[in-house]
DNA sequence: TTGTAGGCGTTATCAC
DNA sequence: GTGATAACGCCTACAA
């Protein structure tokens, strides 16, 4: 007869091999201290039933897991995967595995998420930004699960966090096209509630244009969700108004890319007509025609960074502190010069 | 003293409720069995304590997970995110959880990523196309593991399979090409190795054009990495031909932006000089200018309609038949037609 | 209705 | 070098 239809168990193994459990085990886990003769035997047997070890029981006795695991809003976010993607790469190259799981930017899944983390025995936990309830941060700390904030950093908190300032990154891009001698600013921000790396974006434009003296009144903030056609459908909105705005800056490139695209629809010329502007400078902004004026953030070192600083607060107990990433300010035909006033 | 800086048992929510371990597992699993007033009193130790039950310990009793595992080639490409983004929604719809994980297009690495996921005691699991090894397939068979292959549907190959024909799509698209007049065809292909979605897509081009009479030499066929860059690279090769193609068909949407972006450097207008084409049909498509001709491809239906299916499979062991999922050509701006030869 | 006890598959600590 | 054996945390007959 071929081969039994139940998963192969260390006991099969060893009963296979004429051994104990225990030197199965050994001769996959301390290979060196078995004499060859055996090893060769068992090793045999184990490819031959193509027994791989049960990972729930292993973690149970092992108390650990070399899974370290990750929770982002959503998959479908070009700036999660690319991150995302570093970051598992960097794991798998010092021997972990990643669990990734979306929350749909939903708090209660997120919490539920998080749990099963925890009882799978994940070694370590990523999560994007800051914003959460204190109860869940409690629980974390409770069982002394090692984690990490992504996506953002924020000096003056002290939860150890690998990203860049998104508040000072806007406030930097909103400088820059103040310069460019804009005074009237339609803003499209992605949803705050919850969200603190929108949230700070929004407050790094207040910062950059207040303090240079703008009335509020020539600063327009609309909040949508994220989306291409979402980002449309609000620049069409902030340029209904009686006064438009000269430029219209973004929350993310996605949002600007729709309204790139809208302006296309209205035949608004960019830059002559308005100007717009991107962040995260993910393809599609060297995609759009122009392509976006945006803020360039180094995601794929950001997830590698994350990975290394994770297992470390896992391997060692070490975190931080930690610098903010540099993020940097990419000016494309987007974004354009106003002569007079 | 606050709280012990240990994860919480059965036996300490046990102790602190002053019952055995027997009733705080039936409280959790079968309430109903289960008098009001212990139910209340051990719940409460329950959420003061903050247990949550051990995966493994619970796995390796059930021999069940509700985990469906999945491995994708890469996260970095929009058109695995947004169908795996539907599939994870719907898992959890029905109760499970989704564990992923990529495999960087590395046979190795996938091969490694299925064994963890056995052992983790995936109920099921999910794979990106028909390509790979028959020893994969025979190891899942022997641990009778339900596996469905999405993202492509072959009618001939009995593997339970929820996707659309590429190679039908794609030979349709052709067809509608040859249509409009083009007669000197570029191809630039996804790579082909281990990757049989885009293999797929080749042949149908060649069902296409060589069931028209098209000599051989009028179609040229370039293979590059995923890619806006290598997309452009391969436009800039294919038309610095003697005789440059009329349209250029890529395999994928991807490909298609990078040959777009390229051909307006080159000042190449679309789709007076050339025409190009997509597959996928990703937000992307839309937002070059002009928009693509592309094959729109069902990505959350198939996402969704695989989680179904790979359940049903899990808890009835029916498997199909499934039908192939339709896709649609969406005829937009960069495909010209051809006047006179 | 609740408690007792055995076993799930591994690893680690002992003896031998 | 190798083999018993005791955990690990949970579920579930079976008994009470």
């Amino acid at each position: 007869m071929p081969k039994k239809p139940t998963i192969p168990t260390l006991d099969d193994v060893a009963k296979a091999a004429g051994v104990s459990t225990a030197t199965v085990s050994r001769c996959l886990n301390s290979p060196d201290v078995v004499v060859k003769a055996t090893k060769d035997r068992v090793l045999k047997e184990v490819a031959r039933l193509g027994y791989t070890p049960n990972f729930g029981a292993r973690a149970m006795v092992a108390r650990r897991t070399f899974t370290i695991g990750a929770i982002i809003p959503t998959m479908e976010n070009a700036i999660f995967a690319r991150g995302l993607q570093a970051f598992q790469e960097q794991l798998h190259e010092r021997g972990y595995t990643l669990l990734v799981s979306s929350s749909s930017y939903r708090p209660e899944i997120e919490e539920e998420q998080l749990r099963s983390l925890v009882a799978r025995g994940a070694d370590g936990i990523l999560l994007i930004g800051y914003a959460r309830d204190a109860s869940i941060y409690d629980y974390l700390a409770s069982r002394n699960m090692p984690v990490l904030v992504a996506w953002a950093y924020e000096a003056d908190n002290p939860l150890p966090s690998i990203g860049f300032d998104n508040r000072a990154s806007m406030r930097a891009l909103g400088e820059l096209v103040w310069d460019h001698g804009h005074r009237r600013i339609g803003v499209i921000s992605g949803v705050t509630q919850g969200n603190d790396r929108a949230q700070r974006r929004v407050e790094g434009l207040m910062d950059a244009f207040l303090a240079k003296g703008l009335p509020a009144e020539n600063l327009k903030v609309i909040e949508v969700p994220y989306g291409i056609k979402e980002g449309g459908e609000a620049f069409a909105r902030l340029m209904a108004a009686d006064v438009p705005p000269t430029v219209v800056m973004c929350g993310n490139d996605v949002l600007a890319a729709g309204a790139v695209q809208r302006a296309r629809l209205m035949k608004i010329r960019i830059p002559e007509g308005v100007s717009i502007t991107g962040f995260d400078d993910i393809e599609l902004a060297r995609i759009v025609s122009p392509a976006l004026t945006t803020v360039h953030v180094p995601h794929r070192k950001m997830g590698r960074a994350s990975a290394n600083a994770l297992i470390d607060m896992v391997e060692s107990g070490i975190s931080g502190p930690f610098a903010p990433l540099e993020s940097k300010i990419k000016i494309r035909g987007s974004l354009g010069r106003l002569s007079g006033p």
